[in-house]
DNA sequence: GCATCATATCACCATATACTGATGTAATGA
DNA sequence: TCATTACATCAGTATATGGTGATATGATGC
């Protein structure tokens, strides 16, 4: 582990981690086309409420999504133009490395999951 | 869990976790100054060296870098520009949203590490 | 107040993953 | 060939983290 003075770090890596899972992915990329509420995101996404309002806290948390009470609704949207660039170089960038980036499974490189793997572009 | 046949969503996740820990984040780091052998980046970030090549084969293999053998040593560098993009662009948006991040520990929210943080803005 | 709807939080479980020390492998040089 | 150097991989461990079902909270309407 690095010591944890490298404060900096730390926090970028706390910012990549909001982006690095399926479900987080889903909820902004729902939440791309504007904003939400956690109910609609479930219909979306598929995943369960909790599981849904867990990853939205810890989005907000991240300052990846801010959110706005609305009746006895709660409006989700991206808090920054940026989380949308983010998302959108990632894309860019896969086009360039697909082809690698399914293996990575370090630590235990299972030969599971080398199913189809379509990369939908976004224009 | 998401269906698996959100596969785009799934690579996309994968391609930030490559970003996503502070040791991976480090050594990333180290290597946009340039190009750098296993023992340098052991050197360097101060981690271990099966670790270092641990997180070197994930990074490799997530298309983040590449890597070219040089008589016994193996030289590592960014894949491509957007990597470094990619990192700086969190940079910037951690600039804007940085009094939340560090909150995000979701899960079991612990109080622990709220220690000092600098942003350390980087030009 | 009471019922209901929308969301948040809790307790718990299973798995993923970062790390370490030991060992394997590949390249160089004596 | 044998030793050494640079790196990769393995076995094992501890923790982090995503998931679930049950429950709590908070807002609205009767």
């Amino acid at each position: 582990m690095l010591t944890q003075s490298l404060t900096a770090t730390t926090l970028r890596a706390k910012l990549f981690r909001g982006f690095s899972d399926p479900s987080r992915l889903a909820i902004l990329e729902a939440l791309r086309g504007g904003s939400s509420t956690v109910s609609a995101l479930v219909e979306i996404t598929g995943l369960s409420q909790p599981n849904v309002s867990n990853h939205l806290s810890c989005l907000r948390d991240c300052g990846l999504v801010i959110s706005t009470q609305q009746g006895r609704y709660v409006s989700y949207q991206l808090s920054d133009r940026r989380v949308n660039e983010l998302l959108q170089l990632a894309d860019e960038l896969l086009a360039e490395v697909a082809s690698g980036v399914y293996a990575c499974t370090r630590y235990d490189l299972k030969e599971e999951n080398k199913e189809e793997i379509e990369v939908e572009q976004r224009g």
